[in-house]
DNA sequence: ACAACTTACGTTACCCGTAACGATT
DNA sequence: AATCGTTACGGGTAACGTAAGTTGT
């Protein structure tokens, strides 16, 4: 007899044209899905796939099974979703998050996973919004919480909340506060930005251009500690998360500046594929929306969230 | 994830109330299906059966997979029926045959299934018809040949053929020969029948009384064999099949006995639930009916059948 | 006492991942 | 050289059957 596993490795490898994509999307090796096919070609008595250089071609037995796997796997979700425990839900999940969630509430949402759902294994990943997008795209990530919206029609998105940025400063720095400030008066002060593949910057640069601003750069910075560090020590102006840095302001060690027009807020979003969504992302969408907080550093458990440092770690 | 293993588990479980008759129809032991099925309660989490003392109940869930379990089933039966090898087909069949098949053709059917499909496995039983039927019945067997019809509609049958039985008597024996005898002729000769489990003793003995012909028995002998030697040695008279003592007539060993009216034909049926259809029995028939003749010896393969023998094994 | 399900345990067999290889562009 | 599919091998786990235990009639 085959297996569902068979029938799932067969279908994945038709829709995607590849045994390494479906490998990637099922989070298994080749050769594993080699063998489940070549298992369930074994069990047809003729082969399913022409495997051709770079592709590989259903045969005429492939496309009369593609169509039943299909409907078996639907059929196999309606299952899942009817009598299957949430308890059970099992699995890996790729999961990219830029540095801002990792710093609030990643955490919270590997708490709150672990659990409900022991068996889901989360492999975060930090990185900057534009290159958790290709991965996206390159079946490296199965879903990413990122900045947007600037995806196209094949992915699915889900708000998770928004963030206001402000320009940060010195308290040291000579800008005259107390009074509203114009992006104009800021143009002799070097800036600290974001690097090249975050999505920040994206949308800011835009913005900027959009608004006939323009900054100078000294340094772009991954990360948002050191980017703090420094417009704390005075080398230059930042935008920086509004609620999460609002501690080390209290304390002096930063100071908001008072610019018109604000910052426009960047909205974040949990992306996926349409084609990945599964009871399991789903679900864990629904956890991320939930447990979204961008301003305190976040994880029920262990390490009860202290303040944000203004150092580098 | 659950698997179709599984799934199966449940649902015969389910049809056939009791977990033992489940592992009967799945060629399996109780402990395997229990643990299916547990397997499957915990992935939904909760119990799918009531276990109340005599009888498995379905609870809500229950019945809710039971629904999806048969569609998923079916489809499965598609898959396997349209890209499914024959040659990959697998599987026990506990087969109950007559004696006379099992001298006839049950060698050749085995010879040709071990050919064609090696990974059946058949596991014959040699036994009267009227055993065979109710072994049927208890699911004891998977498929039967034997004399009929007097099953009920809840069974499938396929005809196998016709075997035409003569009164046979020892050549020694002082009834006129050469002329036409009436069953009242053999009154006066003692008969060696079939016991009382076999479907032909059934059979002839309604057509018996049909007749008005009252039969002496001495002995009712369980084996062809012994039957046609203790007939050829004078100790009563016989019905056997035509064809396959034809030779121990030429030799003169038997003697046929020329009774009008002729004794009417057995006609033989490949029988089994109509519940237990699968394309693995359908296959098994398909063979049968190839193979069915009750005339000589076969096997096809080691021993070439030898001509029938009048002494017991 | 019997018939049914459950549990425990040792064995088996299968499935997977690593890694080396071969073929194609 | 890079990418993809195949093959070989070792390790781990899960599924099985035997058999003893438990529970109800």
């Amino acid at each position: 007899m085959y297996t569902l596993k068979q029938l799932e490795a067969f279908y994945w490898s038709a829709t995607l044209g590849s045994f390494n994509a479906s490998s990637n999307r099922l989070h298994t090796t080749q050769s594993a899905i080699a063998k489940r096919v070549g298992e369930l070609e074994s069990f047809a008595g003729m082969p399913l796939f022409e495997r051709q250089a770079r592709r590989l071609l259903l045969t005429q037995q492939g496309h009369k099974l593609l169509v039943m796997a299909r409907e078996m796997l639907e059929l196999n979700q309606r299952i899942v979703q009817s009598i299957g425990d949430p308890s059970s839900l099992e699995g890996v999940v790729r999961l990219g998050v830029t540095e801002l969630v990792g710093l609030t509430w990643l955490a919270t949402l590997i708490d709150e996973i672990s659990r409900r759902y022991p068996n889901v294994q989360l492999m975060p990943e930090i990185d900057g919004g534009l290159t958790l997008y290709e991965r996206l795209q390159r079946d490296e990530l199965d879903l990413a919480f990122m900045p947007g919206p600037f995806w196209s029609y094949e992915y699915d998105s889900t708000p998770l909340g928004s963030v206001r940025n402000v320009w940060m400063a010195s308290p040291d720095i000579d800008i005259e506060s107390g009074r509203e400030l114009t992006p104009h008066d800021l143009a002799p002060y070097p800036v600290i930005s974001q690097p090249p593949n975050s999505a920040l910057s994206h949308i800011y640069d835009a913005w900027f251009a959009e608004q006939g601003m323009s900054v100078k750069r000294v340094f772009t910075c991954n990360n948002l500690g050191v980017t703090a560090q420094l417009t704390a020590l005075g080398m230059g102006i930042s935008y920086l998360p509004d609620a999460y840095f609002s501690p080390v302001v209290a304390r002096g060690v930063l100071r908001r500046l008072d610019v018109k027009p604000d910052l426009p807020p960047i909205h974040y979003y949990s992306v996926c594929k349409k084609s990945f969504v599964t009871p399991l992302l789903s679900t864990l969408v629904d956890v991320a929306c939930e447990v979204a907080r961008f301003d305190i550093p976040g994880g029920t458990s262990r390490r009860q969230g202290g303040t944000p440092s203004e150092a580098s770690p």
